[in-house]
DNA sequence: CATTGCACTTGCATAATATGCAAACAGGTT
DNA sequence: AACCTGTTTGCATATTATGCAAGTGCAATG
């Protein structure tokens, strides 16, 4: 049909299937990845089954249902290591989730979303399901202001576009020239807070991990609930806490020295 | 050439491709990927290119090397969280690497290894990759031992073959009778140890955890360095601990009761 | 600065391979 | 037992991947 490019057409397709597996249907049958991606049921029963022959995917021979298989984690742990943000932050992520009791993250900027590299949860906010490798929106949390801290008014435009930004509470900040304020504060403290814009009753507070070429290339962020974390009364404690775990991560990723504002 | 069942050739292909990034050679040139898979350096160059555009891939354009993408971290995640075991599991190790200080982790069977599905290091053992996803021997490590714990003698040499194990220290087990013993002895007690047996310096206690149907679906284990481990002081307190913690997940796991030894 | 070498990409003709249809099959339900 | 839904498989066709060879880009060397 069409050829984007040089690219081999049952590949793309197979990629397709594997992301149709996602945390909110972790489990396929062969018509949902047919129709999911307008193909024949024969072809996607073919994709399928290949996929599960090498490791990808795992099939359930009784409810005939397919899901991701140990191949996809093996790659996962060695995508993880492959990251030295990952490697310069692991020891400090766990040591503050471990010491605050609160949930300690790390993400990168992946176009218009973050991307959790790193989610320990402490014992005061325990959870089943780790948050590695899903997406979040940048303007809805701390360390999607975090990441953005680098880009000017213009390149927030043009990557979030010019509309007002999607109200995930009545907390979210919509408006444009709103985040702008926001960034513009966090940028002088240091630091980003989230309370209760994302979901309600949460809340979290970031700081951006720079390397060797002085950009942002990652957050570092303490989340937790409302309570837990409770930001009204600790937000400089945590502030300080957070900026130098960020710094430490920052130092270990090249990072050298602050650049001047100006050139 | 030859199609062993109604799989698809290239796709199959690029999978194979997949899976040579592994944690000894996280990035690839083309040409080691044409040479490591037997094809054309144009047929690699235009599987990578496929991959890279979907996202699973990600190519430095310095260097010409192919990394793994983001995508891959991405199904890693949910591919976790559709781990009933790593639900299960995941508050319980992360409170033991918290309060002992040591590496917590817990690992499934699959075929003749153990694969990591968790592994949370604690302060006194910090590491700054991760074992997620990674595999190891059966016989040579506590999760493993405690892995075979379900399997008769049989069933362990259809596994593992009848010739010796292979030796990765002096003190690897490497004779089927020893092993017997070793796991006879473990499964009475409860609790597996691992002593220098597949690196000299580190140490791990490890118990099994069973479902529902009562079989053992995975282990967790506390490792660590043998000073910070302290085995032959502190084996009684950390078997408490493990099998304690063992059985925590074995009930959330739907696990009734133990299994009377014969019917 | 030009030259050589290496590694990767791309155009094109050929042949191998994936596809869709239809029939067979399996599992569960009425 | 018959039906319905969902899945697998055989087979002929044409779409699609492949290998070759030329082209391109980059870095090291003369």
């Amino acid at each position: 049909m069409n050829a984007e490019r040089s690219t081999n057409q049952s590949v793309d397709r197979a990629l397709s299937v594997l992301t149709l597996f996602t945390s909110t249907s972790p489990s396929l049958r062969v018509s949902d990845v047919a129709s999911g991606l307008g193909l024949g049921v024969s072809t996607a029963s073919r994709l399928l089954a290949t996929l599960e022959e090498s490791g990808f995917l795992r099939k359930d021979s009784k409810s005939q249902r397919y899901e991701l298989g140990q191949q996809i984690i093996s790659l996962g742990g060695v995508a993880l290591n492959n990251e030295p943000i990952y490697h310069n932050s692991r020891a400090v992520t766990q040591r503050l989730a471990w010491e605050l009791g609160l949930g300690a993250n790390v993400a990168v900027r992946q176009g218009t979303v973050l991307r959790y590299l790193q989610n320990v949860e402490g014992p005061m906010a325990p959870k089943s399901y780790t948050l590695l490798g899903q997406t979040n929106p940048l303007h809805a949390t701390g360390m999607g202001k975090a990441l953005m801290l680098d880009l000017s008014a213009s390149e927030r435009e043009a990557l979030l576009g010019s509309d007002d930004l999607p109200a995930y509470t009545t907390n979210t900040i919509v408006s444009h020239s709103d985040l702008e304020v926001e960034l513009q504060r966090s940028s002088e403290r240091g630091y980003c807070t989230e309370i209760n814009e994302l979901a309600l009753g949460r809340a979290c507070i970031a700081a951006p991990i720079r390397d060797f070429t002085g950009q942002v290339v990652a957050a570092i962020s303490l989340s937790g609930a409302l309570s837990a974390i409770n930001l009204s009364e600790r937000e400089t404690e945590l502030a300080r806490i957070i900026i130098e775990a960020a710094d430490t991560i920052s130092v270990a990723s090249g990072y050298l020295s602050p650049q001047p504002q100006h050139r």
